[in-house]
RNA sequence: GCCGCUGUGAUGGAACUGGCAGACAUGCGUGACUUAGGAUCACGUCCAAAACGGGUGCAGGUUCAACUCCUGUCAGCGGCACCA
């Protein structure tokens, strides 16, 4: 009988439809473990060969922890608001809600022929009004907390999606999505306040099991810096209040510069406004890319007729307007020490302004002194003769006893951008009052169900096809009862995923989020793995909600996710990033129907290490099918012995068994899944070398069956072995068998392998000793030398040392 | 510029905590079975093969022993970046 894996896999693909086994519970008495992956955007173009890897991956996870006795919570769903729906919608004149139910579906199909054993019941989509109700509750949550405000700001602006982005949906100038070029408005936009959770978005990092590389980007993109705000006056009268880290270099201020935007310009009469108000339009035409490509090339005007005065030795000092100053951090203004700053020096040179020394030990004419940790700080009355971190806190404790500043820290993470100017999104339940501003809907009028248009079009004047639904946005005010108008800007894409995982414990409830027994029992979620290009999006973000649903009591930890993993992209057969123009894309459904779901599923897996990027190879997928066809050759025929126990397993090939359930089990927890599979095909290239019984298979097919459920199915009950592979218990291995009785070890001779010897398990050094110099070639060897020194490692090896 | 990661056969990749480098797979080679083989099975496959030889990007060091630890250096990838 042949391996027909097309017949196979739709018989137990039914079987898990109809009997649904992998279901979860919330009223087991088992240990509950929560496995999640990022829920999909269901896009038209169907299942994309990434996908699978991390499902797989989790699915075996999740298959083994099952078997190993937890209550395994393993949800689905899809993250369906966004922008290429909306697109493809308005080309052909489809309603995206139409459009996104056509693409789940498939998604949907596509996801079960690979056999994953997600508890369907469970399955959540951010578009039914049933679940944005929630997701613009916390909204509402948020705004009440004064967490949600409106803001007039620059903001990034897409051309091509004609649409505004957060800080985090720009990658070098340029839209995360389409890669149109992204420039600077002027909006009255959505803002959540992510900035007032930036220390503890950090400080927490440490009570979580995530992979170094996330932690570490995520602490960089939050950019914590610890400083001081210092006050300098003005000759005008006026205070600017400056941001530094480098409060110990106060004496070597000798100018200062204020971003174009500063508001203090708008209030000052300088003796050149017109070259001044020239400069800040030229900076406001620029976008942020060219602003940071030009870093090279510093520019700037000096603001004639008004100077600073250095509060440390009252020394006036001319004033800057120059864009490598940003207005967005710290306070828009700085004091440029040009001889411990290299940005500062090179303007300093270019305007030919005094650079002055205050730490010893570079050479300030030439270059700024930057890397000074080390210096003694001169010029400096205050805090002569002490080093840099000395000074520092002595020029805190001055400035606070001065009432000139204080201790600052500051960090890059700016407030989020919420709104977004398009249709495909959760609406935003607020409205604007004449008399009353910004109110929140009530909670009973959620959801607020996004209304059929005519258009779905960003109007020109970049406004959301809302804007244009008269009726919809004309409303009265909730608290006063007078004309307001609804918000037509739409939520973005993030919003529905930052809470999703809290869904999937309650996902049917409709008088909260999800029950709050059910939140207790489930979260947080034990185990998260997702990309990497996701970490200061969607991770920052739903680390942030999650951490203001535990200040309002919603969830009962501060953290959502115990652990956190990522995988590594798959790459094209040529090396390259698979895209359409290069015609390297790789499509699952072609594989599943030439090799099996099963194929599929251990080459993803055997493909290289998990957490790195790793080419595709059509041949090597062949490599994995061969070794299930010798599985099933092996399996499918009839076995001697009886199988009812691991005690059953034959003598030849107990040491092996026991190797590979040990390898197997600890590959998966630690993402070692290419390993575990070699582990196997080895143990079956035993089986080929010396015919295995009923037993041995019976353990095979236990280990296989969550790499390749459907086969290992099929041969389990071809074999009449009782109920399932996937019930089965994990198997348990005895690490006393894990050795064979007898071992080779190796002999080496001033280090260098000289033999091998065949020596029972266990021996005592002597023993081993003995026997290498007794072995015929190490006898030759060492004929005529003295051994001064012998190392032994139990079971690996001896070293004999000679002269 | 700063931070992090990675360099191993023809290829994808193994190697626990310093203990036989190259598991497993691909590819290639030889043989068997066959009318046939792009199927299957068996064997071989780091280089060199004279061996007490050489070999994990490169140059050193520590050690009885180094892919693994240390110093320096080169290359590639990723993140951040006029962030004061």
């Amino acid at each position: 009988m042949n391996y027909d894996f097309t017949k196979i896999e739709k018989k137990w693909q039914d079987k898990w439809e109809a009997e649904k086994p992998f279901t979860a519970f919330n009223d087991s008495v088992k240990q509950k473990y929560y496995i999640l992956i990022e829920f999909p955007y269901p896009s038209g173009i169907g299942l994309h060969i990434g996908h699978p890897r991390p499902y797989t991956a989790m699915d075996i996870v999740s298959r083994k922890k099952r078997m190993m006795g937890y209550n395994v919570l393993f949800p689905m769903g899809f993250d369906a608001f966004g922008l290429p729906t909306e697109n493809y919608a308005i080309q052909n004149k489809i309603h995206p809600a139409d459009v996104t139910r056509e693409n789940i579906k498939r998604f949907t199909s596509q996801l079960k022929m690979l056999g994953y054993s997600f508890d369907w019941s469970r399955c959540v989509d951010t578009t039914d009004p049933d679940y944005y109700k929630w997701t613009q509750w916390i909204f509402l949550k948020l705004f009440e907390h004064d967490l949600a405000y409106k803001a007039f700001i620059p903001v990034n602006w897409c051309t091509s999606c004609k649409c505004v982005l957060a800080n985090e949906e720009v990658i070098d100038g340029a839209c995360e999505r389409c890669g149109a070029e992204v420039v600077r408005r002027e909006k009255s936009q959505w803002m959540l306040r992510i900035t007032k959770y930036a220390q503890r978005l950090i400080d927490d990092l440490d009570e979580v099991d995530y992979v170094e590389r996330v932690k570490v980007q995520q602490r960089n993109w939050i950019g914590r810096s610890v400083g001081a705000e210092v006050d300098f006056k003005a000759t005008t009268g006026d205070t600017i209040r400056i941001f530094t880290t480098r409060q110990d270099t106060l004496y070597g201020a000798t100018y200062m510069v204020i971003s174009p935007e500063h508001s203090l310009l708008q209030k000052w009469t300088s003796e050149n406004p017109d070259e001044i108000r020239a400069y800040q339009e030229a900076a406001a035409k620029k976008s942020d890319f060219e602003r940071t490509e030009l870093n090279k090339d510093k520019t700037g005007v000096e603001i004639k007729g008004i100077k600073a005065i250095n509060p440390v030795n009252g020394d006036e000092i001319p004033i800057f307007i120059s864009d490598y100053v940003l207005a967005s951090y710290g306070t828009g203004a700085i004091m440029a020490v040009p001889g411990h700053d290299s940005r500062d020096w090179e303007f300093a040179k270019k305007f030919n302004l005094p650079i002055i020394e205050v730490v010893s030990g570079g050479d300030v004419e030439n270059e700024a002194y930057v890397d000074c940790d080390t210096g003694i700080m001169v010029n400096s009355p205050l805090i002569n003769g002490l080093n840099v971190e000395d000074a520092k806190v002595k020029m805190n404790k001055w400035l606070t006893e001065q009432g000139l500043g204080e201790e600052k820290v500051n960090y890059k993470l700016r407030d989020w951008v919420f709104s977004r100017q398009r249709y495909w999104g959760e609406p935003i339940p607020i409205v604007e009052c004449e008399k009353c501003g910004y109110v929140a809907l009530p909670e009973s009028e959620l959801p607020l169900v996004l209304p059929d248009v005519k258009n779905y079009e960003t109007t020109e004047t970049g406004e959301s096809p809302l804007a244009s639904m008269i009726d919809w946005i004309t409303t009265a005010c909730p608290k006063c009862g007078g004309p307001a108008k609804r918000e037509t800007d739409t939520m973005p894409q993030w919003a529905g995923s930052s809470w999703y995982f809290l869904r999937y414990a309650d996902p049917h409830n409709n008088t909260a989020l999800a029950s709050k027994e059910a939140i207790n029992y489930w979260t947080p979620v034990d185990w998260y793995n997702g990309g990497m290009e996701h970490t200061t999006l969607h991770l920052l973000y739903s680390r942030f909600w999650h951490k203001f649903l535990y200040d309002i009591g919603v969830v009962p930890t501060s953290e959502p996710y115990l652990k956190r993993t990522s995988h590594g992209f798959i790459l094209g057969e040529d090396g390259e990033k698979m895209s359409k123009s290069r015609g390297n894309v790789i499509n699952p459904d072609d594989y599943i129907a030439e090799f099996g779901a099963d194929t599929l599923r251990l080459y993803i897996m055997f493909i290289g290490d998990f957490e790195k990027t790793a080419p595709w190879s059509y041949k090597a997928v062949k490599g994995c099918k061969r070794f299930l066809d010798r599985v099933w050759s092996l399996a499918s025929g009839e076995l001697d012995g009886q199988a009812t126990s691991i005690d059953d397993i034959s003598v030849d090939h107990e040491a092996a068994i026991h190797r590979t359930v040990k390898k197997v089990g600890n590959d998966i927890e630690t993402l070692k899944f290419n390993t575990a599979i070699a582990a196997l095909m080895s143990l079956v290239n035993d089986f080929y070398a010396l015919p295995p019984k009923k037993a041995d298979i019976r353990m095979l097919l236990t280990m296989l069956s969550p790499f390749a459920p459907h086969i290992a199915e099929e041969l389990w009950e071809l074999q009449g072995f009782d109920g399932y592979a996937s019930e089965q218990n994990w198997p348990q291995y005895d690490e006393s068998k894990t050795l064979d009785a007898d071992i080779e070890i190796a002999v080496q001779i001033m280090g260098k392998l000289r033999g091998t010897i065949i020596v029972p398990l266990d021996s005592d050094d002597d023993f081993i000793i003995e026997a290498a110099k007794k072995d015929e070639k190490i006898a030759k060897n060492i004929e005529s030398k003295e051994i001064i020194r012998t190392i032994v490692v139990k079971n690996k090896l001896v070293n004999l040392i000679v002269k």
